[in-house]
DNA sequence: TTGTCTTCCTAGGGCCCCTAGGCTAAAACT
DNA sequence: AGTTTTAGCCTAGGGGCCCTAGGAAGACAA
């Protein structure tokens, strides 16, 4: 019986195709093993489970959606570099959904396996390198990137849920939800314990 | 045989209870059915099927959690209504994860049966008049409230995919998340086209 | 009491996850 | 080349889940 040349990548590959066909929770064994022309259990000599393959997808989604984040914003600074993050960060997710939705997933993965993923440690990296011009210090910066990254997913996550209703165009509150961060990266509120008006 | 007096509202509680426990995507007819003490096919005179079932869950989910944000910002305004709306938003996502989660599913419900919650017009509306006092007008409103929805969800859903490392707790981010996004209404950038810094 | 409605049951088909064990193509060694 | 070893893919099968069909037995009304 001719091999099929399966391995660990074709298989999380073919994982992720179908992820983005149909939607992550629609991923099982037997739609994977039928993509490749083979039962579901030769999979087994490749990816531990399913729960396995799961993290395998999100780790390249990781990796994906990073090197497409560096290379948006190399050589850019300032708002260009912030409107370049976020653009590519949302791209991926409109080209992507189910290699995306992979990504947010409670990390439940081969730590391994992990290690050797550069994914998520650079994409750190990255989100401090682009608002270094902002001037803002530490613990103002893990508050600023944490603010950054929530907006970023909610925006792409209520879009793909359908959470916003047909009167005006994502695109145009994406734009504007932009330059209001930009605004209030360059005039961070200084920090204040009791203050409230 | 003694009845178990089953109904669709507590097949929809016991499966909410299990999403909290478990995780939204493991909750099962098999299991819920359990939970109740009776035979998987007898939910079925109740519940269309699983996914009328979880559709069903996240209408209760969002009756829920607008009840409690209309609560929590009744009598207030400017940044406290801000930070009481938001508290109450990130507090039932912690308090209710599998729920939460089912509130964030692409909305794949039996009209009829959404016509009949308040939940989503009412948390609209909520929204819009927690805003009222920052004087902005259309769409920079609508602008406004994708940005807060968005912001909001995106921390919650990041927090307990565990994507916030422990060098900070997320309360702190969260607190001056909300500084910083009242700062943001209270000094809404003007709408400029090709300006760039 | 009798009839009707509803609730819950058993039976069963189909898909999925995963393990155990076998056969054979491909690679490694002599 | 011939032989041994490795590894890829297979079939068989158990168990769980979703859902439908049809039956039995409470609840209720006449």
């Amino acid at each position: 019986m001719a091999r099929a040349g399966l391995t660990a990548e074709r298989v999380t590959i073919a994982g992720a195709e179908l992820a983005d066909e149909v939607g992550l929770d629609r991923v099982t064994m037997s739609q994977v093993a039928r993509r490749l022309g083979v039962k579901d259990a030769s999979l087994y000599s490749h990816v531990r489970n399913l729960e396995d393959l799961r993290g395998r997808i999100a780790l390249l989604a990781a990796d994906e959606k990073t090197v497409l984040i560096a290379e948006a914003t190399a050589g850019r600074a300032g708002k260009d570099a912030l409107v370049a993050f976020a653009d590519a960060w949302r791209e991926y997710a409109h080209r992507h959904p189910g290699r995306y939705t992979a990504t947010q997933t409670p990390i439940q993965i081969d730590p391994e396996l992990a290690a050797k993923a550069p994914g998520p440690r650079r994409a750190v990296e990255l989100t401090y390198g682009m608002l270094r011009g902002y001037g803002l210090t530490e613990p103002d910066l893990t508050d600023a990137v944490r603010l950054l990254r929530s907006t970023f997913h909610g925006f792409v996550a209520l879009e793909a849920a359908g959470g916003f209703g047909h009167e005006r165009s994502p695109q145009q509150s994406w734009t504007r939800a932009l330059d209001a961060l930009h605004a209030l990266l360059e005039h961070w509120p200084p920090s204040r314990e009791g203050a409230s008006s």
